[in-house]
Parts: structure tokens; sequence; C-alpha cells
RNA sequence: CGCGGAGUGGAGCAGUCUGGUAGCUCGUCGGGCUCAUAACCCGAAGGUCAUAGGUUCAAAUCCUGUCUCCGCAA
């Protein structure tokens, strides 16, 4: 039996918790995620998804401001005896004090294929920059922003029109199994971390408000990357009539427009970009609920194509 | 009590400020034109204006409550 204490805040690690927590080999003893928070309209406090799970399941829970500030927390850690500890989108920076508790070693699940994108935002960043492939991997966690040994790791392919909705549902799904391999793999020797190349670092800096304002005088193609990159949170938007509107979904187009002209054609709006046009299929205004962009067009009186 | 927008035929909107005949673009149905059409022409159906109360001779419009949807911010 492996005792693990799991770190993790979002929705996307909770299939792993799930796993991890159902398997017969491994035993949660704890869970430790970022604490509530005033979320949403209205500024209701709301729990992360992983607290909801471990309280359903009478999991201690732990929920640090900081984890490196709060010795209370880290000595009842330190009490569970935990064999390993699992990290995965937990949000916050651990200490060393923290990474040498475990037996073995405290190992994270990172959602790409590192050293490539480290930081934050792996899974929007390699749909924005147009990436064929990505993937998850798991690694020794060091002080150092993703800079550890990695253990094993698995690719994803991504097709033009995927979203990183879609990719974060695959690394959900494809996580759990991992996570589990990487533990019985530290604990029989059968793996053996290996140090990541100099080569190929690079970081995924979290989204700015001005990246995801769409420029229509880049390429098509460029802002379909966009698009599908933050779909469908925070989504890219344009203003029109003093209005935002978010934009949900797209194709590339063979067609010379003005750059930035809309015209109303039968399958969606048609917007000229920097080189081709991009074709919008659904969008969503402020204040309102998604709509084909179809429907939108027709409230607004655009031109129709010529 | 974080700030704000919206609910009007099947869809998207205008009309609300300044109360007085239900409007626009599209869809649907019927007819016409056409070799043909997602194009064009003619016609029709379809709405207790989210909901409950109030003001008024008269409310989509003004006032109050409720429900639902959404944007920002965090």
């Amino acid at each position: 039996m492996i005792n693990i204490v799991f770190f993790a805040t979002p929705y996307i690690a909770l299939k792993s918790l799930e796993y991890l927590y159902n398997s017969s080999e491994i035993n949660v003893l704890a869970v430790v995620t970022q604490p509530d928070k005033p979320a949403g309209r209205g500024h209701k406090i709301s729990m992360s998804p992983v607290k909801k799970f471990a309280l359903e399941k009478n999991l201690p829970v732990f929920q640090p401001k900081s984890i490196r500030k709060e010795p209370d927390i880290i000595n009842e850690l330190k009490k569970l005896n935990p064999d390993f500890f699992v990290t995965f989108a937990f949000g916050q920076i651990l200490s060393q004090e923290v990474l040498d508790i475990p037996k073995y070693a405290t190992i994270n699940l990172h959602a790409s294929l590192l050293p490539k994108y480290r930081g934050a935002n792996p899974i929007q960043r390699a749909i924005i920059n147009g990436d064929k492939e990505t993937g998850i991997c798991t690694m020794i966690t060091e002080l150092g922003l993703d800079c550890g040994d990695v253990c094993l790791k698995d690719m994803i392919s991504i097709p033009d029109d995927m979203t990183c909705e879609d990719l974060a549902q695959i690394i959900s799904d494809k996580s759990p199994l991992l996570i589990e391999n990487t533990l019985k793999g530290l604990v029989n020797n059968s793996i053996t971390p290996c140090r990541q190349s100099e080569e190929g670092i690079c970081f995924a800096n979290k989204l700015t408000k001005e990246e995801t304002l769409i420029d229509w005088a880049k390429p098509a193609v460029k802002i379909h990357n966009l698009v599908r990159g933050i779909y469908k949170s925070p989504s890219a938007y344009f203003v029109f009539k003093g209005k935002i509107v978010k934009v949900l979904e797209t194709k590339v187009i063979e067609k010379a427009l003005k750059c930035g002209e809309l015209v109303n054609s039968k399958d969606g709006v048609i917007v000229g970009c920097g080189s081709n046009s991009l074709i919008l299929l659904k969008v969503k205004p402020e204040g309102k609920a998604e709509m084909p962009a179809k429907d939108w067009a027709n409230g607004q009186h655009l031109p129709v194509e010529v």
C-alpha cells in the first residue's frame, strides 16, 4: 500500500483524485487544496472541486493560504507519515521543508512535455501557438518552476479544431494512470527519473487581458488558434458597438476582405483578417447567452456577403 | 449585500427616456418566377411584450416585488 497526500485544486485534477482514492494499492491520507474564496457573480464563497470530493469521502482537508508559512499544517502532514506527495495544479509553490516530508518524493503532474511550457498555462499555450502535439508528464518536484527530473510522459496530438476544453478533458482522462504508474515505478525502482534537457526550455505565461482581445490584423489561422486555445473561458473577444462579443467557434476560409470588416453569410459572419478570413460560427455577446453567429448578425443588421 | 447588462411571434433585435394601432431582419407555410437555387417577387400563419402587483381613461413603456439568463471584477 502506497500512502499519499494529494495536492490539487481545479476540476482537471478531480478524476485523478477519484482514481487514486479508488485504487486498491494506493491510500489517500489527506487532500490539500486552496482556501475557499468568494467567487463568481455575487461573490459567493465557493470551494474547490477537489475539496468537495474530499468532504464527500470524509478525507482530511487542509487549506493553507500559503503552505510554506503554516507550520501547523506542515506538522500535521509530517504526522501522516506519507510515502509521496502528489501535486496536480495545486496553485502554490512548496518549500524544501514540505518537499522533504514524504518518504520517497513529491511528484507533480504537469500538462506539457517538459521542458516545454513550464509554468501556469501549458494547455492553452500549446493550442494558441498552434502546436500539433503536446502531452503530460510526471516529475520529481524540486524547488524552482517545473524543473525537476521527468519520470513518465504521455503524448497527445492536437487536431486543428481542438479546443483547450477538449484538451483539458483528455489530460484529465489520461492523468490518473500516469500518476499511478509513476508511484508504482518509483517504489519498485523500475523508473529512472531523467534530467530535463537545457534545450527547448520555454515558459507558459499566464494570459493577459490584452492577449484575449482579437487583433484582426493577424493571420486568420492565428486568431483561430487563439479562439480555440481559450475556449470557452475566458474566450477571445472583440468590441462591436461598444459591447464585448466573445468568439467561441471559428473556421479559417480563403477569402479576401478588408481587415476587421464584418459581412453576413449563410453559414455565419465572415471577418477579414491579416491573411485570409475567419468565419465566426458561434458567438456570445455581452449580456447574452451564446448563439449562432448567424443569429447575432441578424439582429445587428450586418451587410450581406456579396 | 462587489459592479453591470438582458428577458418582446420559432431565432436575433428595435420600440421603453417622452405612456396612446406590435415593428425590423431571418426562419416557417402557401403561391409565383426560373434549367435551377441558399437568389428574386407575392401572400399567410404566428406575440397575455418573463412573472405578480401598483399608478393611469389608457402600460411593452412609469413604480415595487419575484424568477431566469449573461458580462465585468475577484
